[in-house]
DNA sequence: ACTGAATTGTACCCTTGGCTACATTTGCGA
DNA sequence: TCGCAAATGTAGCCAAGGGTACAATTCAGT
């Protein structure tokens, strides 16, 4: 039904906001690691994902080669400016999600686990109008 | 804050999610159109993915090997019995995800790009308070 | 019937993000 | 101080999903 050149497109940019995911939660976490623990260790870091260390090992590179993080041999991963403000925004962005989804009547859990995946794809019209909702403002008019 | 081994089965959850989410997108598609055009051709295919044929190929043979399409070389792409219940479902779930971003005041174009990605997080719990939401009924009383 | 464009298939390359196995370094407690 | 467990790092494997380049097949139009 939908028009081909479209539909290409909307495909495209769900592939480019893919490929920004597991950073996204990897500066997240490594933020809310700091703010708990004061550092941010490669050993926790893979715990709380859920992965080996060697994976976030891997992952971590990235981000450094992204110039989001720092970290020097056996020593801890730290955020770089770039990094905080990314993380700031992630992390307001997954709080609206769940909030949102929980406004919306979902158990949660549920929406703890949804929100982990949902909010990577959520563009900033989406935001703004969940926010609205949260504030009680109707929509549609 | 959230709790160490909770978070890891999340983080879980969501990359086992990302693992069906290509697979998803080609079922839907495939079942347009067929729907459209009586067949689904892999030229067509790759066009409206917006990716280059080869890309497509590989990832219809992987279809094949899941038992969702079969396809004999030279001829087109045919959904099996396990394919079109998958397609049927995840249709349902796309016009509901872009339907309620649109009720919720997310203009139509985004509410179609965000849905693209959106969709493969959805859980049954949130599909079910879209659709309340969708019908009139007031969440949370 | 032929031929050339479109379609399909193959071969090979890359990056990401998983893993296991093993080596190295730290740093704490005895 | 020193030895051992934990933490960190490295090497090498895999599959998915992207790409280019080129080969083979179909099929429509003459
Ligand atoms: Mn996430
Ligand atoms: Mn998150
Ligand atoms: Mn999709
Ligand atoms: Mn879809």
């Amino acid at each position: 039904m939908p028009e081909e050149p479209t539909q290409a497109e909307r495909f495209g940019k769900a592939r480019s906001a893919r490929s920004g995911v597991v950073q996204e939660d990897y500066v997240e976490l490594i933020a809310d690691l700091m703010a708990a623990h004061g550092e941010a260790r490669a050993t926790d870091i893979a715990k709380r994902m859920g992965v080996t260390h060697p994976t976030a090992l891997k992952c971590i590179a990235r981000l450094k080669r992204e110039g989001l993080v720092t970290s020097r041999p056996y020593r801890g991963i730290f955020l770089t400016e770039a990094g905080q403000e990314l993380a700031q925004r992630v992390r307001a962005r997954h709080r609206l999600m769940v909030e949102f989804l929980i406004a919306i009547g979902v158990p949660e859990e549920a929406a703890e686990e949804d929100a982990e995946g949902m909010e990577h794809y959520a563009s900033e019209a989406t935001l703004a109008a969940f926010s609205r909702f949260l504030a009680g403002d109707p929509p549609r008019n």
